[in-house]
DNA sequence: TCTGGGGTCCTAGGACCC
DNA sequence: TCTGGGGTCCTAGGACCC
């Protein structure tokens, strides 16, 4: 007989935010939001205090969320800001005004992917099957691993818990479900630092009752389609025809919801990936204007280029398909893309084919963002039918005539 | 005073080929 | 004058996730 499947969702508790704490243990109990602009706020307090430890700065030092000018969301929030209602994802502005007195840090990247792989290898030591998704969560296969069936799965979850916590002093909360779905929607059920089982027969009291927007898949807007059809909880889903869903929503997301709201869901935890695409993208300080800033827009498209290139050469890939992305003033956005005959990691390249793009939108608005994209990846040691590429000119030599002139 | 940056997947129309 | 389907690739947009 073959064993229960249990599979974990992991994720890490207020990540971003608990990596600085660990840093600044001074703030500990308060409310601290990470997120923002570029600003390294942070550099300037070091500049500041550098006579001293970074964990003697006083936590008056630190800068204040009201005091914040400029663009952005929060990336975390600590608990405490939580209770003001500040959440990830929210704007910084609204943040301000929900809770003034929260300390604001920048994301530190580097910090965070270090612990990110940390934590990530503590896992794998004692359960193998990890499938990564994002820097702060996992899924974990515990069918087949040694103890992984004792008390649904709670005893193997507590042992990384306590793994992760011991190694990092770092929290997390995991769910133990029949599948990825469960297991997801379980580890939000203790947060933080709790472990939540869930078994197949539980899915009628404890999936039921939840908003439609706990199933990982169900967004804003199919959330707001639902609200207008009447269906409030995933049990109002359940209680639909799998026709009736499809008539609605479409053959294929009608019948996964179906199967979503009765708890079904048999994807693998899936432990290696090739990517699809890479990319960068920048919003800008202030809109600009394709004509009027078009030297600023210039340097900034150039920049774009290189950083995607370098990104591809750094792990190793070439794309064929090359993209823009403009986000207008009113936040409506545009995309082009080309696709060329042969894969490059080229940024003269990429930067010549997506000028080309860059031609067939209309820049009459203000722009906000812009993004460069690189898809249909292969590997640049693995391509089908290497062909001569044509000498292209170099990045510096190109003009900055792909924005129009006055 | 709105709304980051990095991704994946899906849909749908048109081109093009057999 | 009528009149196919099927398959694949390209492109644009959009939903969703972390």
């Amino acid at each position: 007989m073959s064993p229960i499947r249990r599979i974990a969702h992991l994720d890490m508790d207020a990540f971003f935010a608990s990596v600085e704490l660990l840093r600044y243990p001074q703030l500990k109990g308060l409310p601290v939001v990470i997120g923002g602009g570029q600003r390294t706020v942070d550099e300037m307090l070091r500049d500041r205090f550098a006579d001293r430890p970074l964990a003697k700065i006083p936590p008056e030092a630190f800068p204040l969320l009201k005091d914040y000018v400029g663009r952005g969301v929060i990336t975390t929030a600590t608990y405490p800001a939580r209770q003001f209602g500040v959440g990830s994802a929210m704007g910084m502005m609204k943040a301000a005004r929900l809770c003034p007195q929260a300390i604001v840090l920048p994301v530190d990247f580097d910090e965070v992917r270090k612990y990110s792989r940390g934590f990530k290898a503590i896992i794998r030591d004692i359960a193998p099957l990890v499938e990564d998704r994002g820097v702060d969560e996992v899924y974990i296969d515990f069918t087949e691993v040694p103890g992984g069936q004792r008390e649904g799965g709670r005893v193997l979850a507590r042992l990384i818990q306590k793994a992760i916590h011991d190694s990092t002093a770092l929290t997390c909360s995991i769910g133990v479900a029949p599948n990825k779905l469960i297991a997801k929607m379980a580890s939000e059920f203790n947060k933080p630092n709790g472990i939540s089982i869930v078994h197949e027969q539980d899915v009628q009291t404890k999936i039921w009752p939840l908003p439609v927007r706990k199933i990982n898949g169900i967004g804003p807007k199919s959330e707001v389609k639902l609200h207008k059809l009447h269906l409030h909880t995933i049990g109002d889903i359940a209680a639909q025809s799998a026709q009736w869903l499809i008539d609605n929503f479409g053959q294929a997301y009608g019948a996964w919801m179906h199967d979503a709201a009765w708890g079904r869901d048999d994807r693998p935890v899936v432990t290696e990936s090739e990517p699809v695409s890479m990319s960068r993208e920048t919003t800008f300080d202030r809109d600009l204007h394709a004509v009027r800033d078009r030297q600023e827009l210039g340097a900034i498209f150039t920049d774009l280029c290189t950083r995607v290139a370098e990104d591809l050469q750094r792990t190793g890939y070439v794309g064929r398909t090359i993209g823009i992305k403009l986000r207008f003033d009113d936040f409506q956005t545009a995309t082009r893309d080309l696709t060329l005959d042969d894969h490059t990691a080229d940024p003269a390249i990429i930067r010549r084919a997506a000028g080309q793009c860059l031609k067939r939108v209309d820049l009459g608005r203000k722009l906000r963002l812009l993004g460069v994209r690189v898809g249909k990846l292969a590997k640049a040691g693995e391509l089908p039918a290497p062909a001569a590429t044509p000498a292209a000119p170099h990045v510096a030599e190109q003009t900055l005539d792909l924005f129009p002139g006055p």
